[in-house]
This record gives C-alpha cells, sequence and structure tokens, in this order.
DNA sequence: CGAAGGCTTGATCTCGGTCAAGGCAGGTGG
DNA sequence: CCACCTGCCTTGACCGAGATCAAGCCTTCG
C-alpha cells in the first residue's frame, strides 16, 4: 500500500497492510471513473480519503505560469487524498478509462485510528514511508539528467505493474503525462526513449508497451 | 514545529503543539554540538528522534557521483530524525556552533502514541503537514529557475527565523550549504545574489547578513 | 474523408554548470 | 606586529543539456 506520493523506487506493496485494508473496506464506497474524469480538485474540501482500486490517475498541480506538475502516478492500492489543511493541496484525475477508486469519510477515519492505536500507527509508517520516497523524488528532479529520470520512471512502473506476457509493460499515461511527472519537455521525454530504443535497452510494442531488455543498462543510467 | 524536511514556505509554528512538545520533554536528553559536528549518520540505526533547540543543522545526502543534496535546513523547534526503515536514510550535521538538540528514545516515543490517541493524531498531521511541504519543495526544484529559487529561499529563511532589529535575518548556513539545498552550483547562487542586491530587493550588511528591501519584488520572482 | 490529438524529429537559443581567477576575512606562526 | 595560509565568496568566460519553436507522421474518431 503506498501513499499519495511516488518515488523511483517503490518497495512492493507489503502484505502487512491487510488489517488496515479490512478494517477500512467495510466503511468504503466505491465509484468508477472514465477516462480523465476529475476524482477532486485542488482547493476542494478534504473531507474523504481514496484508495485506487482499479486502473490509474494522476495526482497534480496547477503552476501560476500555466504548466502542470504531476506529484504521482496512482495505481491500484495506493492511498490518497490525505492533506494537512481542510482543503486539496492538489487535483486527481483519472488516467485509464474504467478506474474504480474507494471512498472513505475523513472523519470516520480518524476515529478509527484513535480507537485502533496500532492502526494508527501503521498510518504514521505509511505516511514516514511516503516522506522517505519524497525525498528520494527531490533528488531526481534536482540532480539528475533527463535520460536518468526517465530509466527511473520505467523501472518504477516495470516494478509497480502488472508485467504482462513475456514481460510487456503497459504505459497507461501519455508522453505528456510522464513529462509533468519527471518535470521536463515532451519532446525530451520522445528523446530520451528514442534513445534507449536505438541503443537496444528498451522496445516499443506499440507507443503505450515496451519492455525491458537489458535491466543492467536502466539501472546503470540512474542517478543515487 | 516542523517534522524533518522544508518547503519553500512554511506556516508558522502553531501553538497547537504544546501539548505534544510537554508530554515528550520529560523524556528528552539533551546535548551541545559545535559548528559541523554530526548528530547521525546516513545508514545508521534511527533508533531515536530529536528535536532541535537552538541553532540550526542541516539533513543531507551523499549522492553517488559525489555530490550532496541538503533535504532541509532544521531550526529551533523542528522535529527529525524518523525513517520509515531502522536506519537513517541522510545524516544530520550542525550548521551552527552551539547547536542544542534534544533526544528521545523512539520505542519511548512509539509507546506514548499508542497510549494517547489525540497525540498520535497531531504527530498523523504534522507528518501530512510535512508531505505537503515535500511537495511544495518538489515544484521549487523541477519547475523553476535559479533566481526564483533563491528568492523562495530567502522568504522562506525570513519567515521562520528570529528577525533582529530593523529586520536584519542572519544566514546561519554557507553558500555552499544554501547551494547543495536548491540544487544549483555556488557561483550560480552567488551570482543570484548580486543581481537580486543590485535590483535593490535585498542588501547585505555583511556576507551572512541581510534584509529584505522589496518584499514584493521578492514574492513576484517565485514560481506557482 | 477530414479533423484532432498524440508522438517523433530537427533547428535554434538560453540558462546555468564548469573552469579559472581573484578578493576578503579570520586564524596561525614567526 | 606582520606574513602567510585557508576557506568562503564573487566575478568572468565558455560550453552544453535541454527548452522552445516548427513541422510532419500516425492513429482514432466523428
Amino acid at each position: 500500500m503506498q501513499l499519495t506520493t511516488a518515488s523511483a523506487y517503490r518497495r512492493p506493496c507489503t502484505s502487512a497492510n491487510g488489517h488496515l485494508q479490512i478494517e477500512m473496506d467495510s466503511l468504503g464506497t466505491f465509484r468508477r471513473y472514465d477516462a480523465d474524469e476529475t476524482v477532486y480538485c485542488q482547493g476542494g474540501a478534504a473531507d474523504y480519503w481514496y484508495r485506487i482500486v482499479d486502473g490509474a490517475a494522476r495526482q497534480c498541480t496547477q503552476i501560476s505560469d500555466g504548466r502542470r506538475q504531476i506529484m504521482d502516478f496512482l495505481l491500484p492500492g495506493d492511498l490518497f487524498g490525505f492533506d494537512a489543511s481542510t482543503r486539496h493541496e492538489c487535483s486527481v484525475e483519472c488516467v485509464a478509462s474504467n478506474t474504480t477508486v474507494a471512498r472513505y469519510q475523513r472523519q470516520q477515519m480518524e476515529s478509527l485510528m484513535e480507537s485502533d492505536p496500532p492502526l494508527a500507527r501503521r498510518m504514521r509508517e505509511i505516511a514516514f514511508g511516503s516522506i522517505d520516497r519524497l525525498q528520494a523524488r527531490m533528488i531526481l528532479l534536482g540532480r539528475s539528467r533527463a535520460l536518468e529520470r526517465v530509466c527511473g520512471f520505467l523501472l518504477e512502473l516495470a516494478h509497480r505493474v502488472q508485467v504482462e506476457a513475456e514481460g510487456t509493460v503497459a504505459l497507461p499515461m501519455s508522453r505528456y503525462d510522464i513529462a509533468d511527472y519527471l518535470a521536463i519537455a515532451v519532446e525530451t521525454v520522445s528523446r530520451s526513449l528514442t534513445t534507449l530504443r536505438s541503443e537496444r535497452v528498451i522496445t516499443f510494442f506499440d507507443a503505450r508497451h515496451f519492455r525491458i531488455i537489458d535491466r543492467r543498462a536502466l539501472e546503470a543510467h540512474c542517478c543515487r
């Protein structure tokens, strides 16, 4: 289970969350979204916590100059919607069609935490883990080159999503989304992918499906 | 009270932490450090939580290529030392001489949280706040130019530290520290400060003490 | 069939990194 | 007291990674 923000290298989902998941599940309501539908808006009331059940979403902020920063891609199992304030700092929009999201009343969750300290502790650990991952992401954005970022992203994705037959990985998001996630231009994303393809590090089945040929080379490109 | 990581714009310390502070204080031990002394090392056991009582410190990671990233500057009141893992992801070194740090046993703190749910909730809020600030910092590192970063840093600092007579702000850290915090070169930090000085946005008393003349201009330079 | 959106590629320009040098202040030893 | 050294800060010159601008291709959808 993951909190709100991604890192270059997520750890695999631990099964230690079963408890939290089960306690929460009875209190959630489910909803299905189309691609590009909004789950909640930046500035909206932060009255619920959420979890991705199926599909994919992006968590993003609008910057004053019109650009967009994607804070995280949300995949099945990820928890999100926490904010220190009573208003959301980010918007969340679905990337894939038929994305299913579970929603939990914030007040109810808070009460659940108060009455169940081990659960609260688990939640604290998730938050601390999220901070660790955000710090790794800070290094990615602050200290690495475009090609390194793209390699880090591909490895992260391959690690998180269900790998299909023969190691094929689906890219649910567009090049534009990837660019806004890595804080580089679309053209640079495209060029980096072309480079990796021409170096036979990855192959593409089509624009949205790739396979890692040389994982070693991909890892070698990464910073830290 | 602040957690482990800074943002371009911290909110003022709320007095709502009195409770947490008081409960913790009786359990802490204090120690005084010289400039550049290490509080703990990256990779060391994460058995304690800490709080800056007086002075200043930097929380940083070594990157494989030899560069350094400063994750946060720690100032009086800031809590730090949390990690999802049992090992620290970062080192913490003092910046100012005569920096005083309080130390708390992690196990003891965990127990305190378990036995006092409102306290645990407060801790959760601090963690969520920290996540918000890290996200703001991600935008700073990913999406803004050198001059914008420096302006953001100056505003943040002026906001956090005790302002001296006539609005003079002390810079406890070196230009090198600032560079590693903002993920730019020292030369660029120096050039940005020179630009701001020549535009009469700030003045320097000496290299480590400045005053904001035109706050409006400083804010106008900031992204988001 | 045409339009629109996503993806790729090429050409050009710019911000900031890197290299190099010099100024200044504080500390140390003669 | 001065000479020297060292570390911190500033400034200049140059260069390169990546942003931006421009154009064309492909797929999808009405």
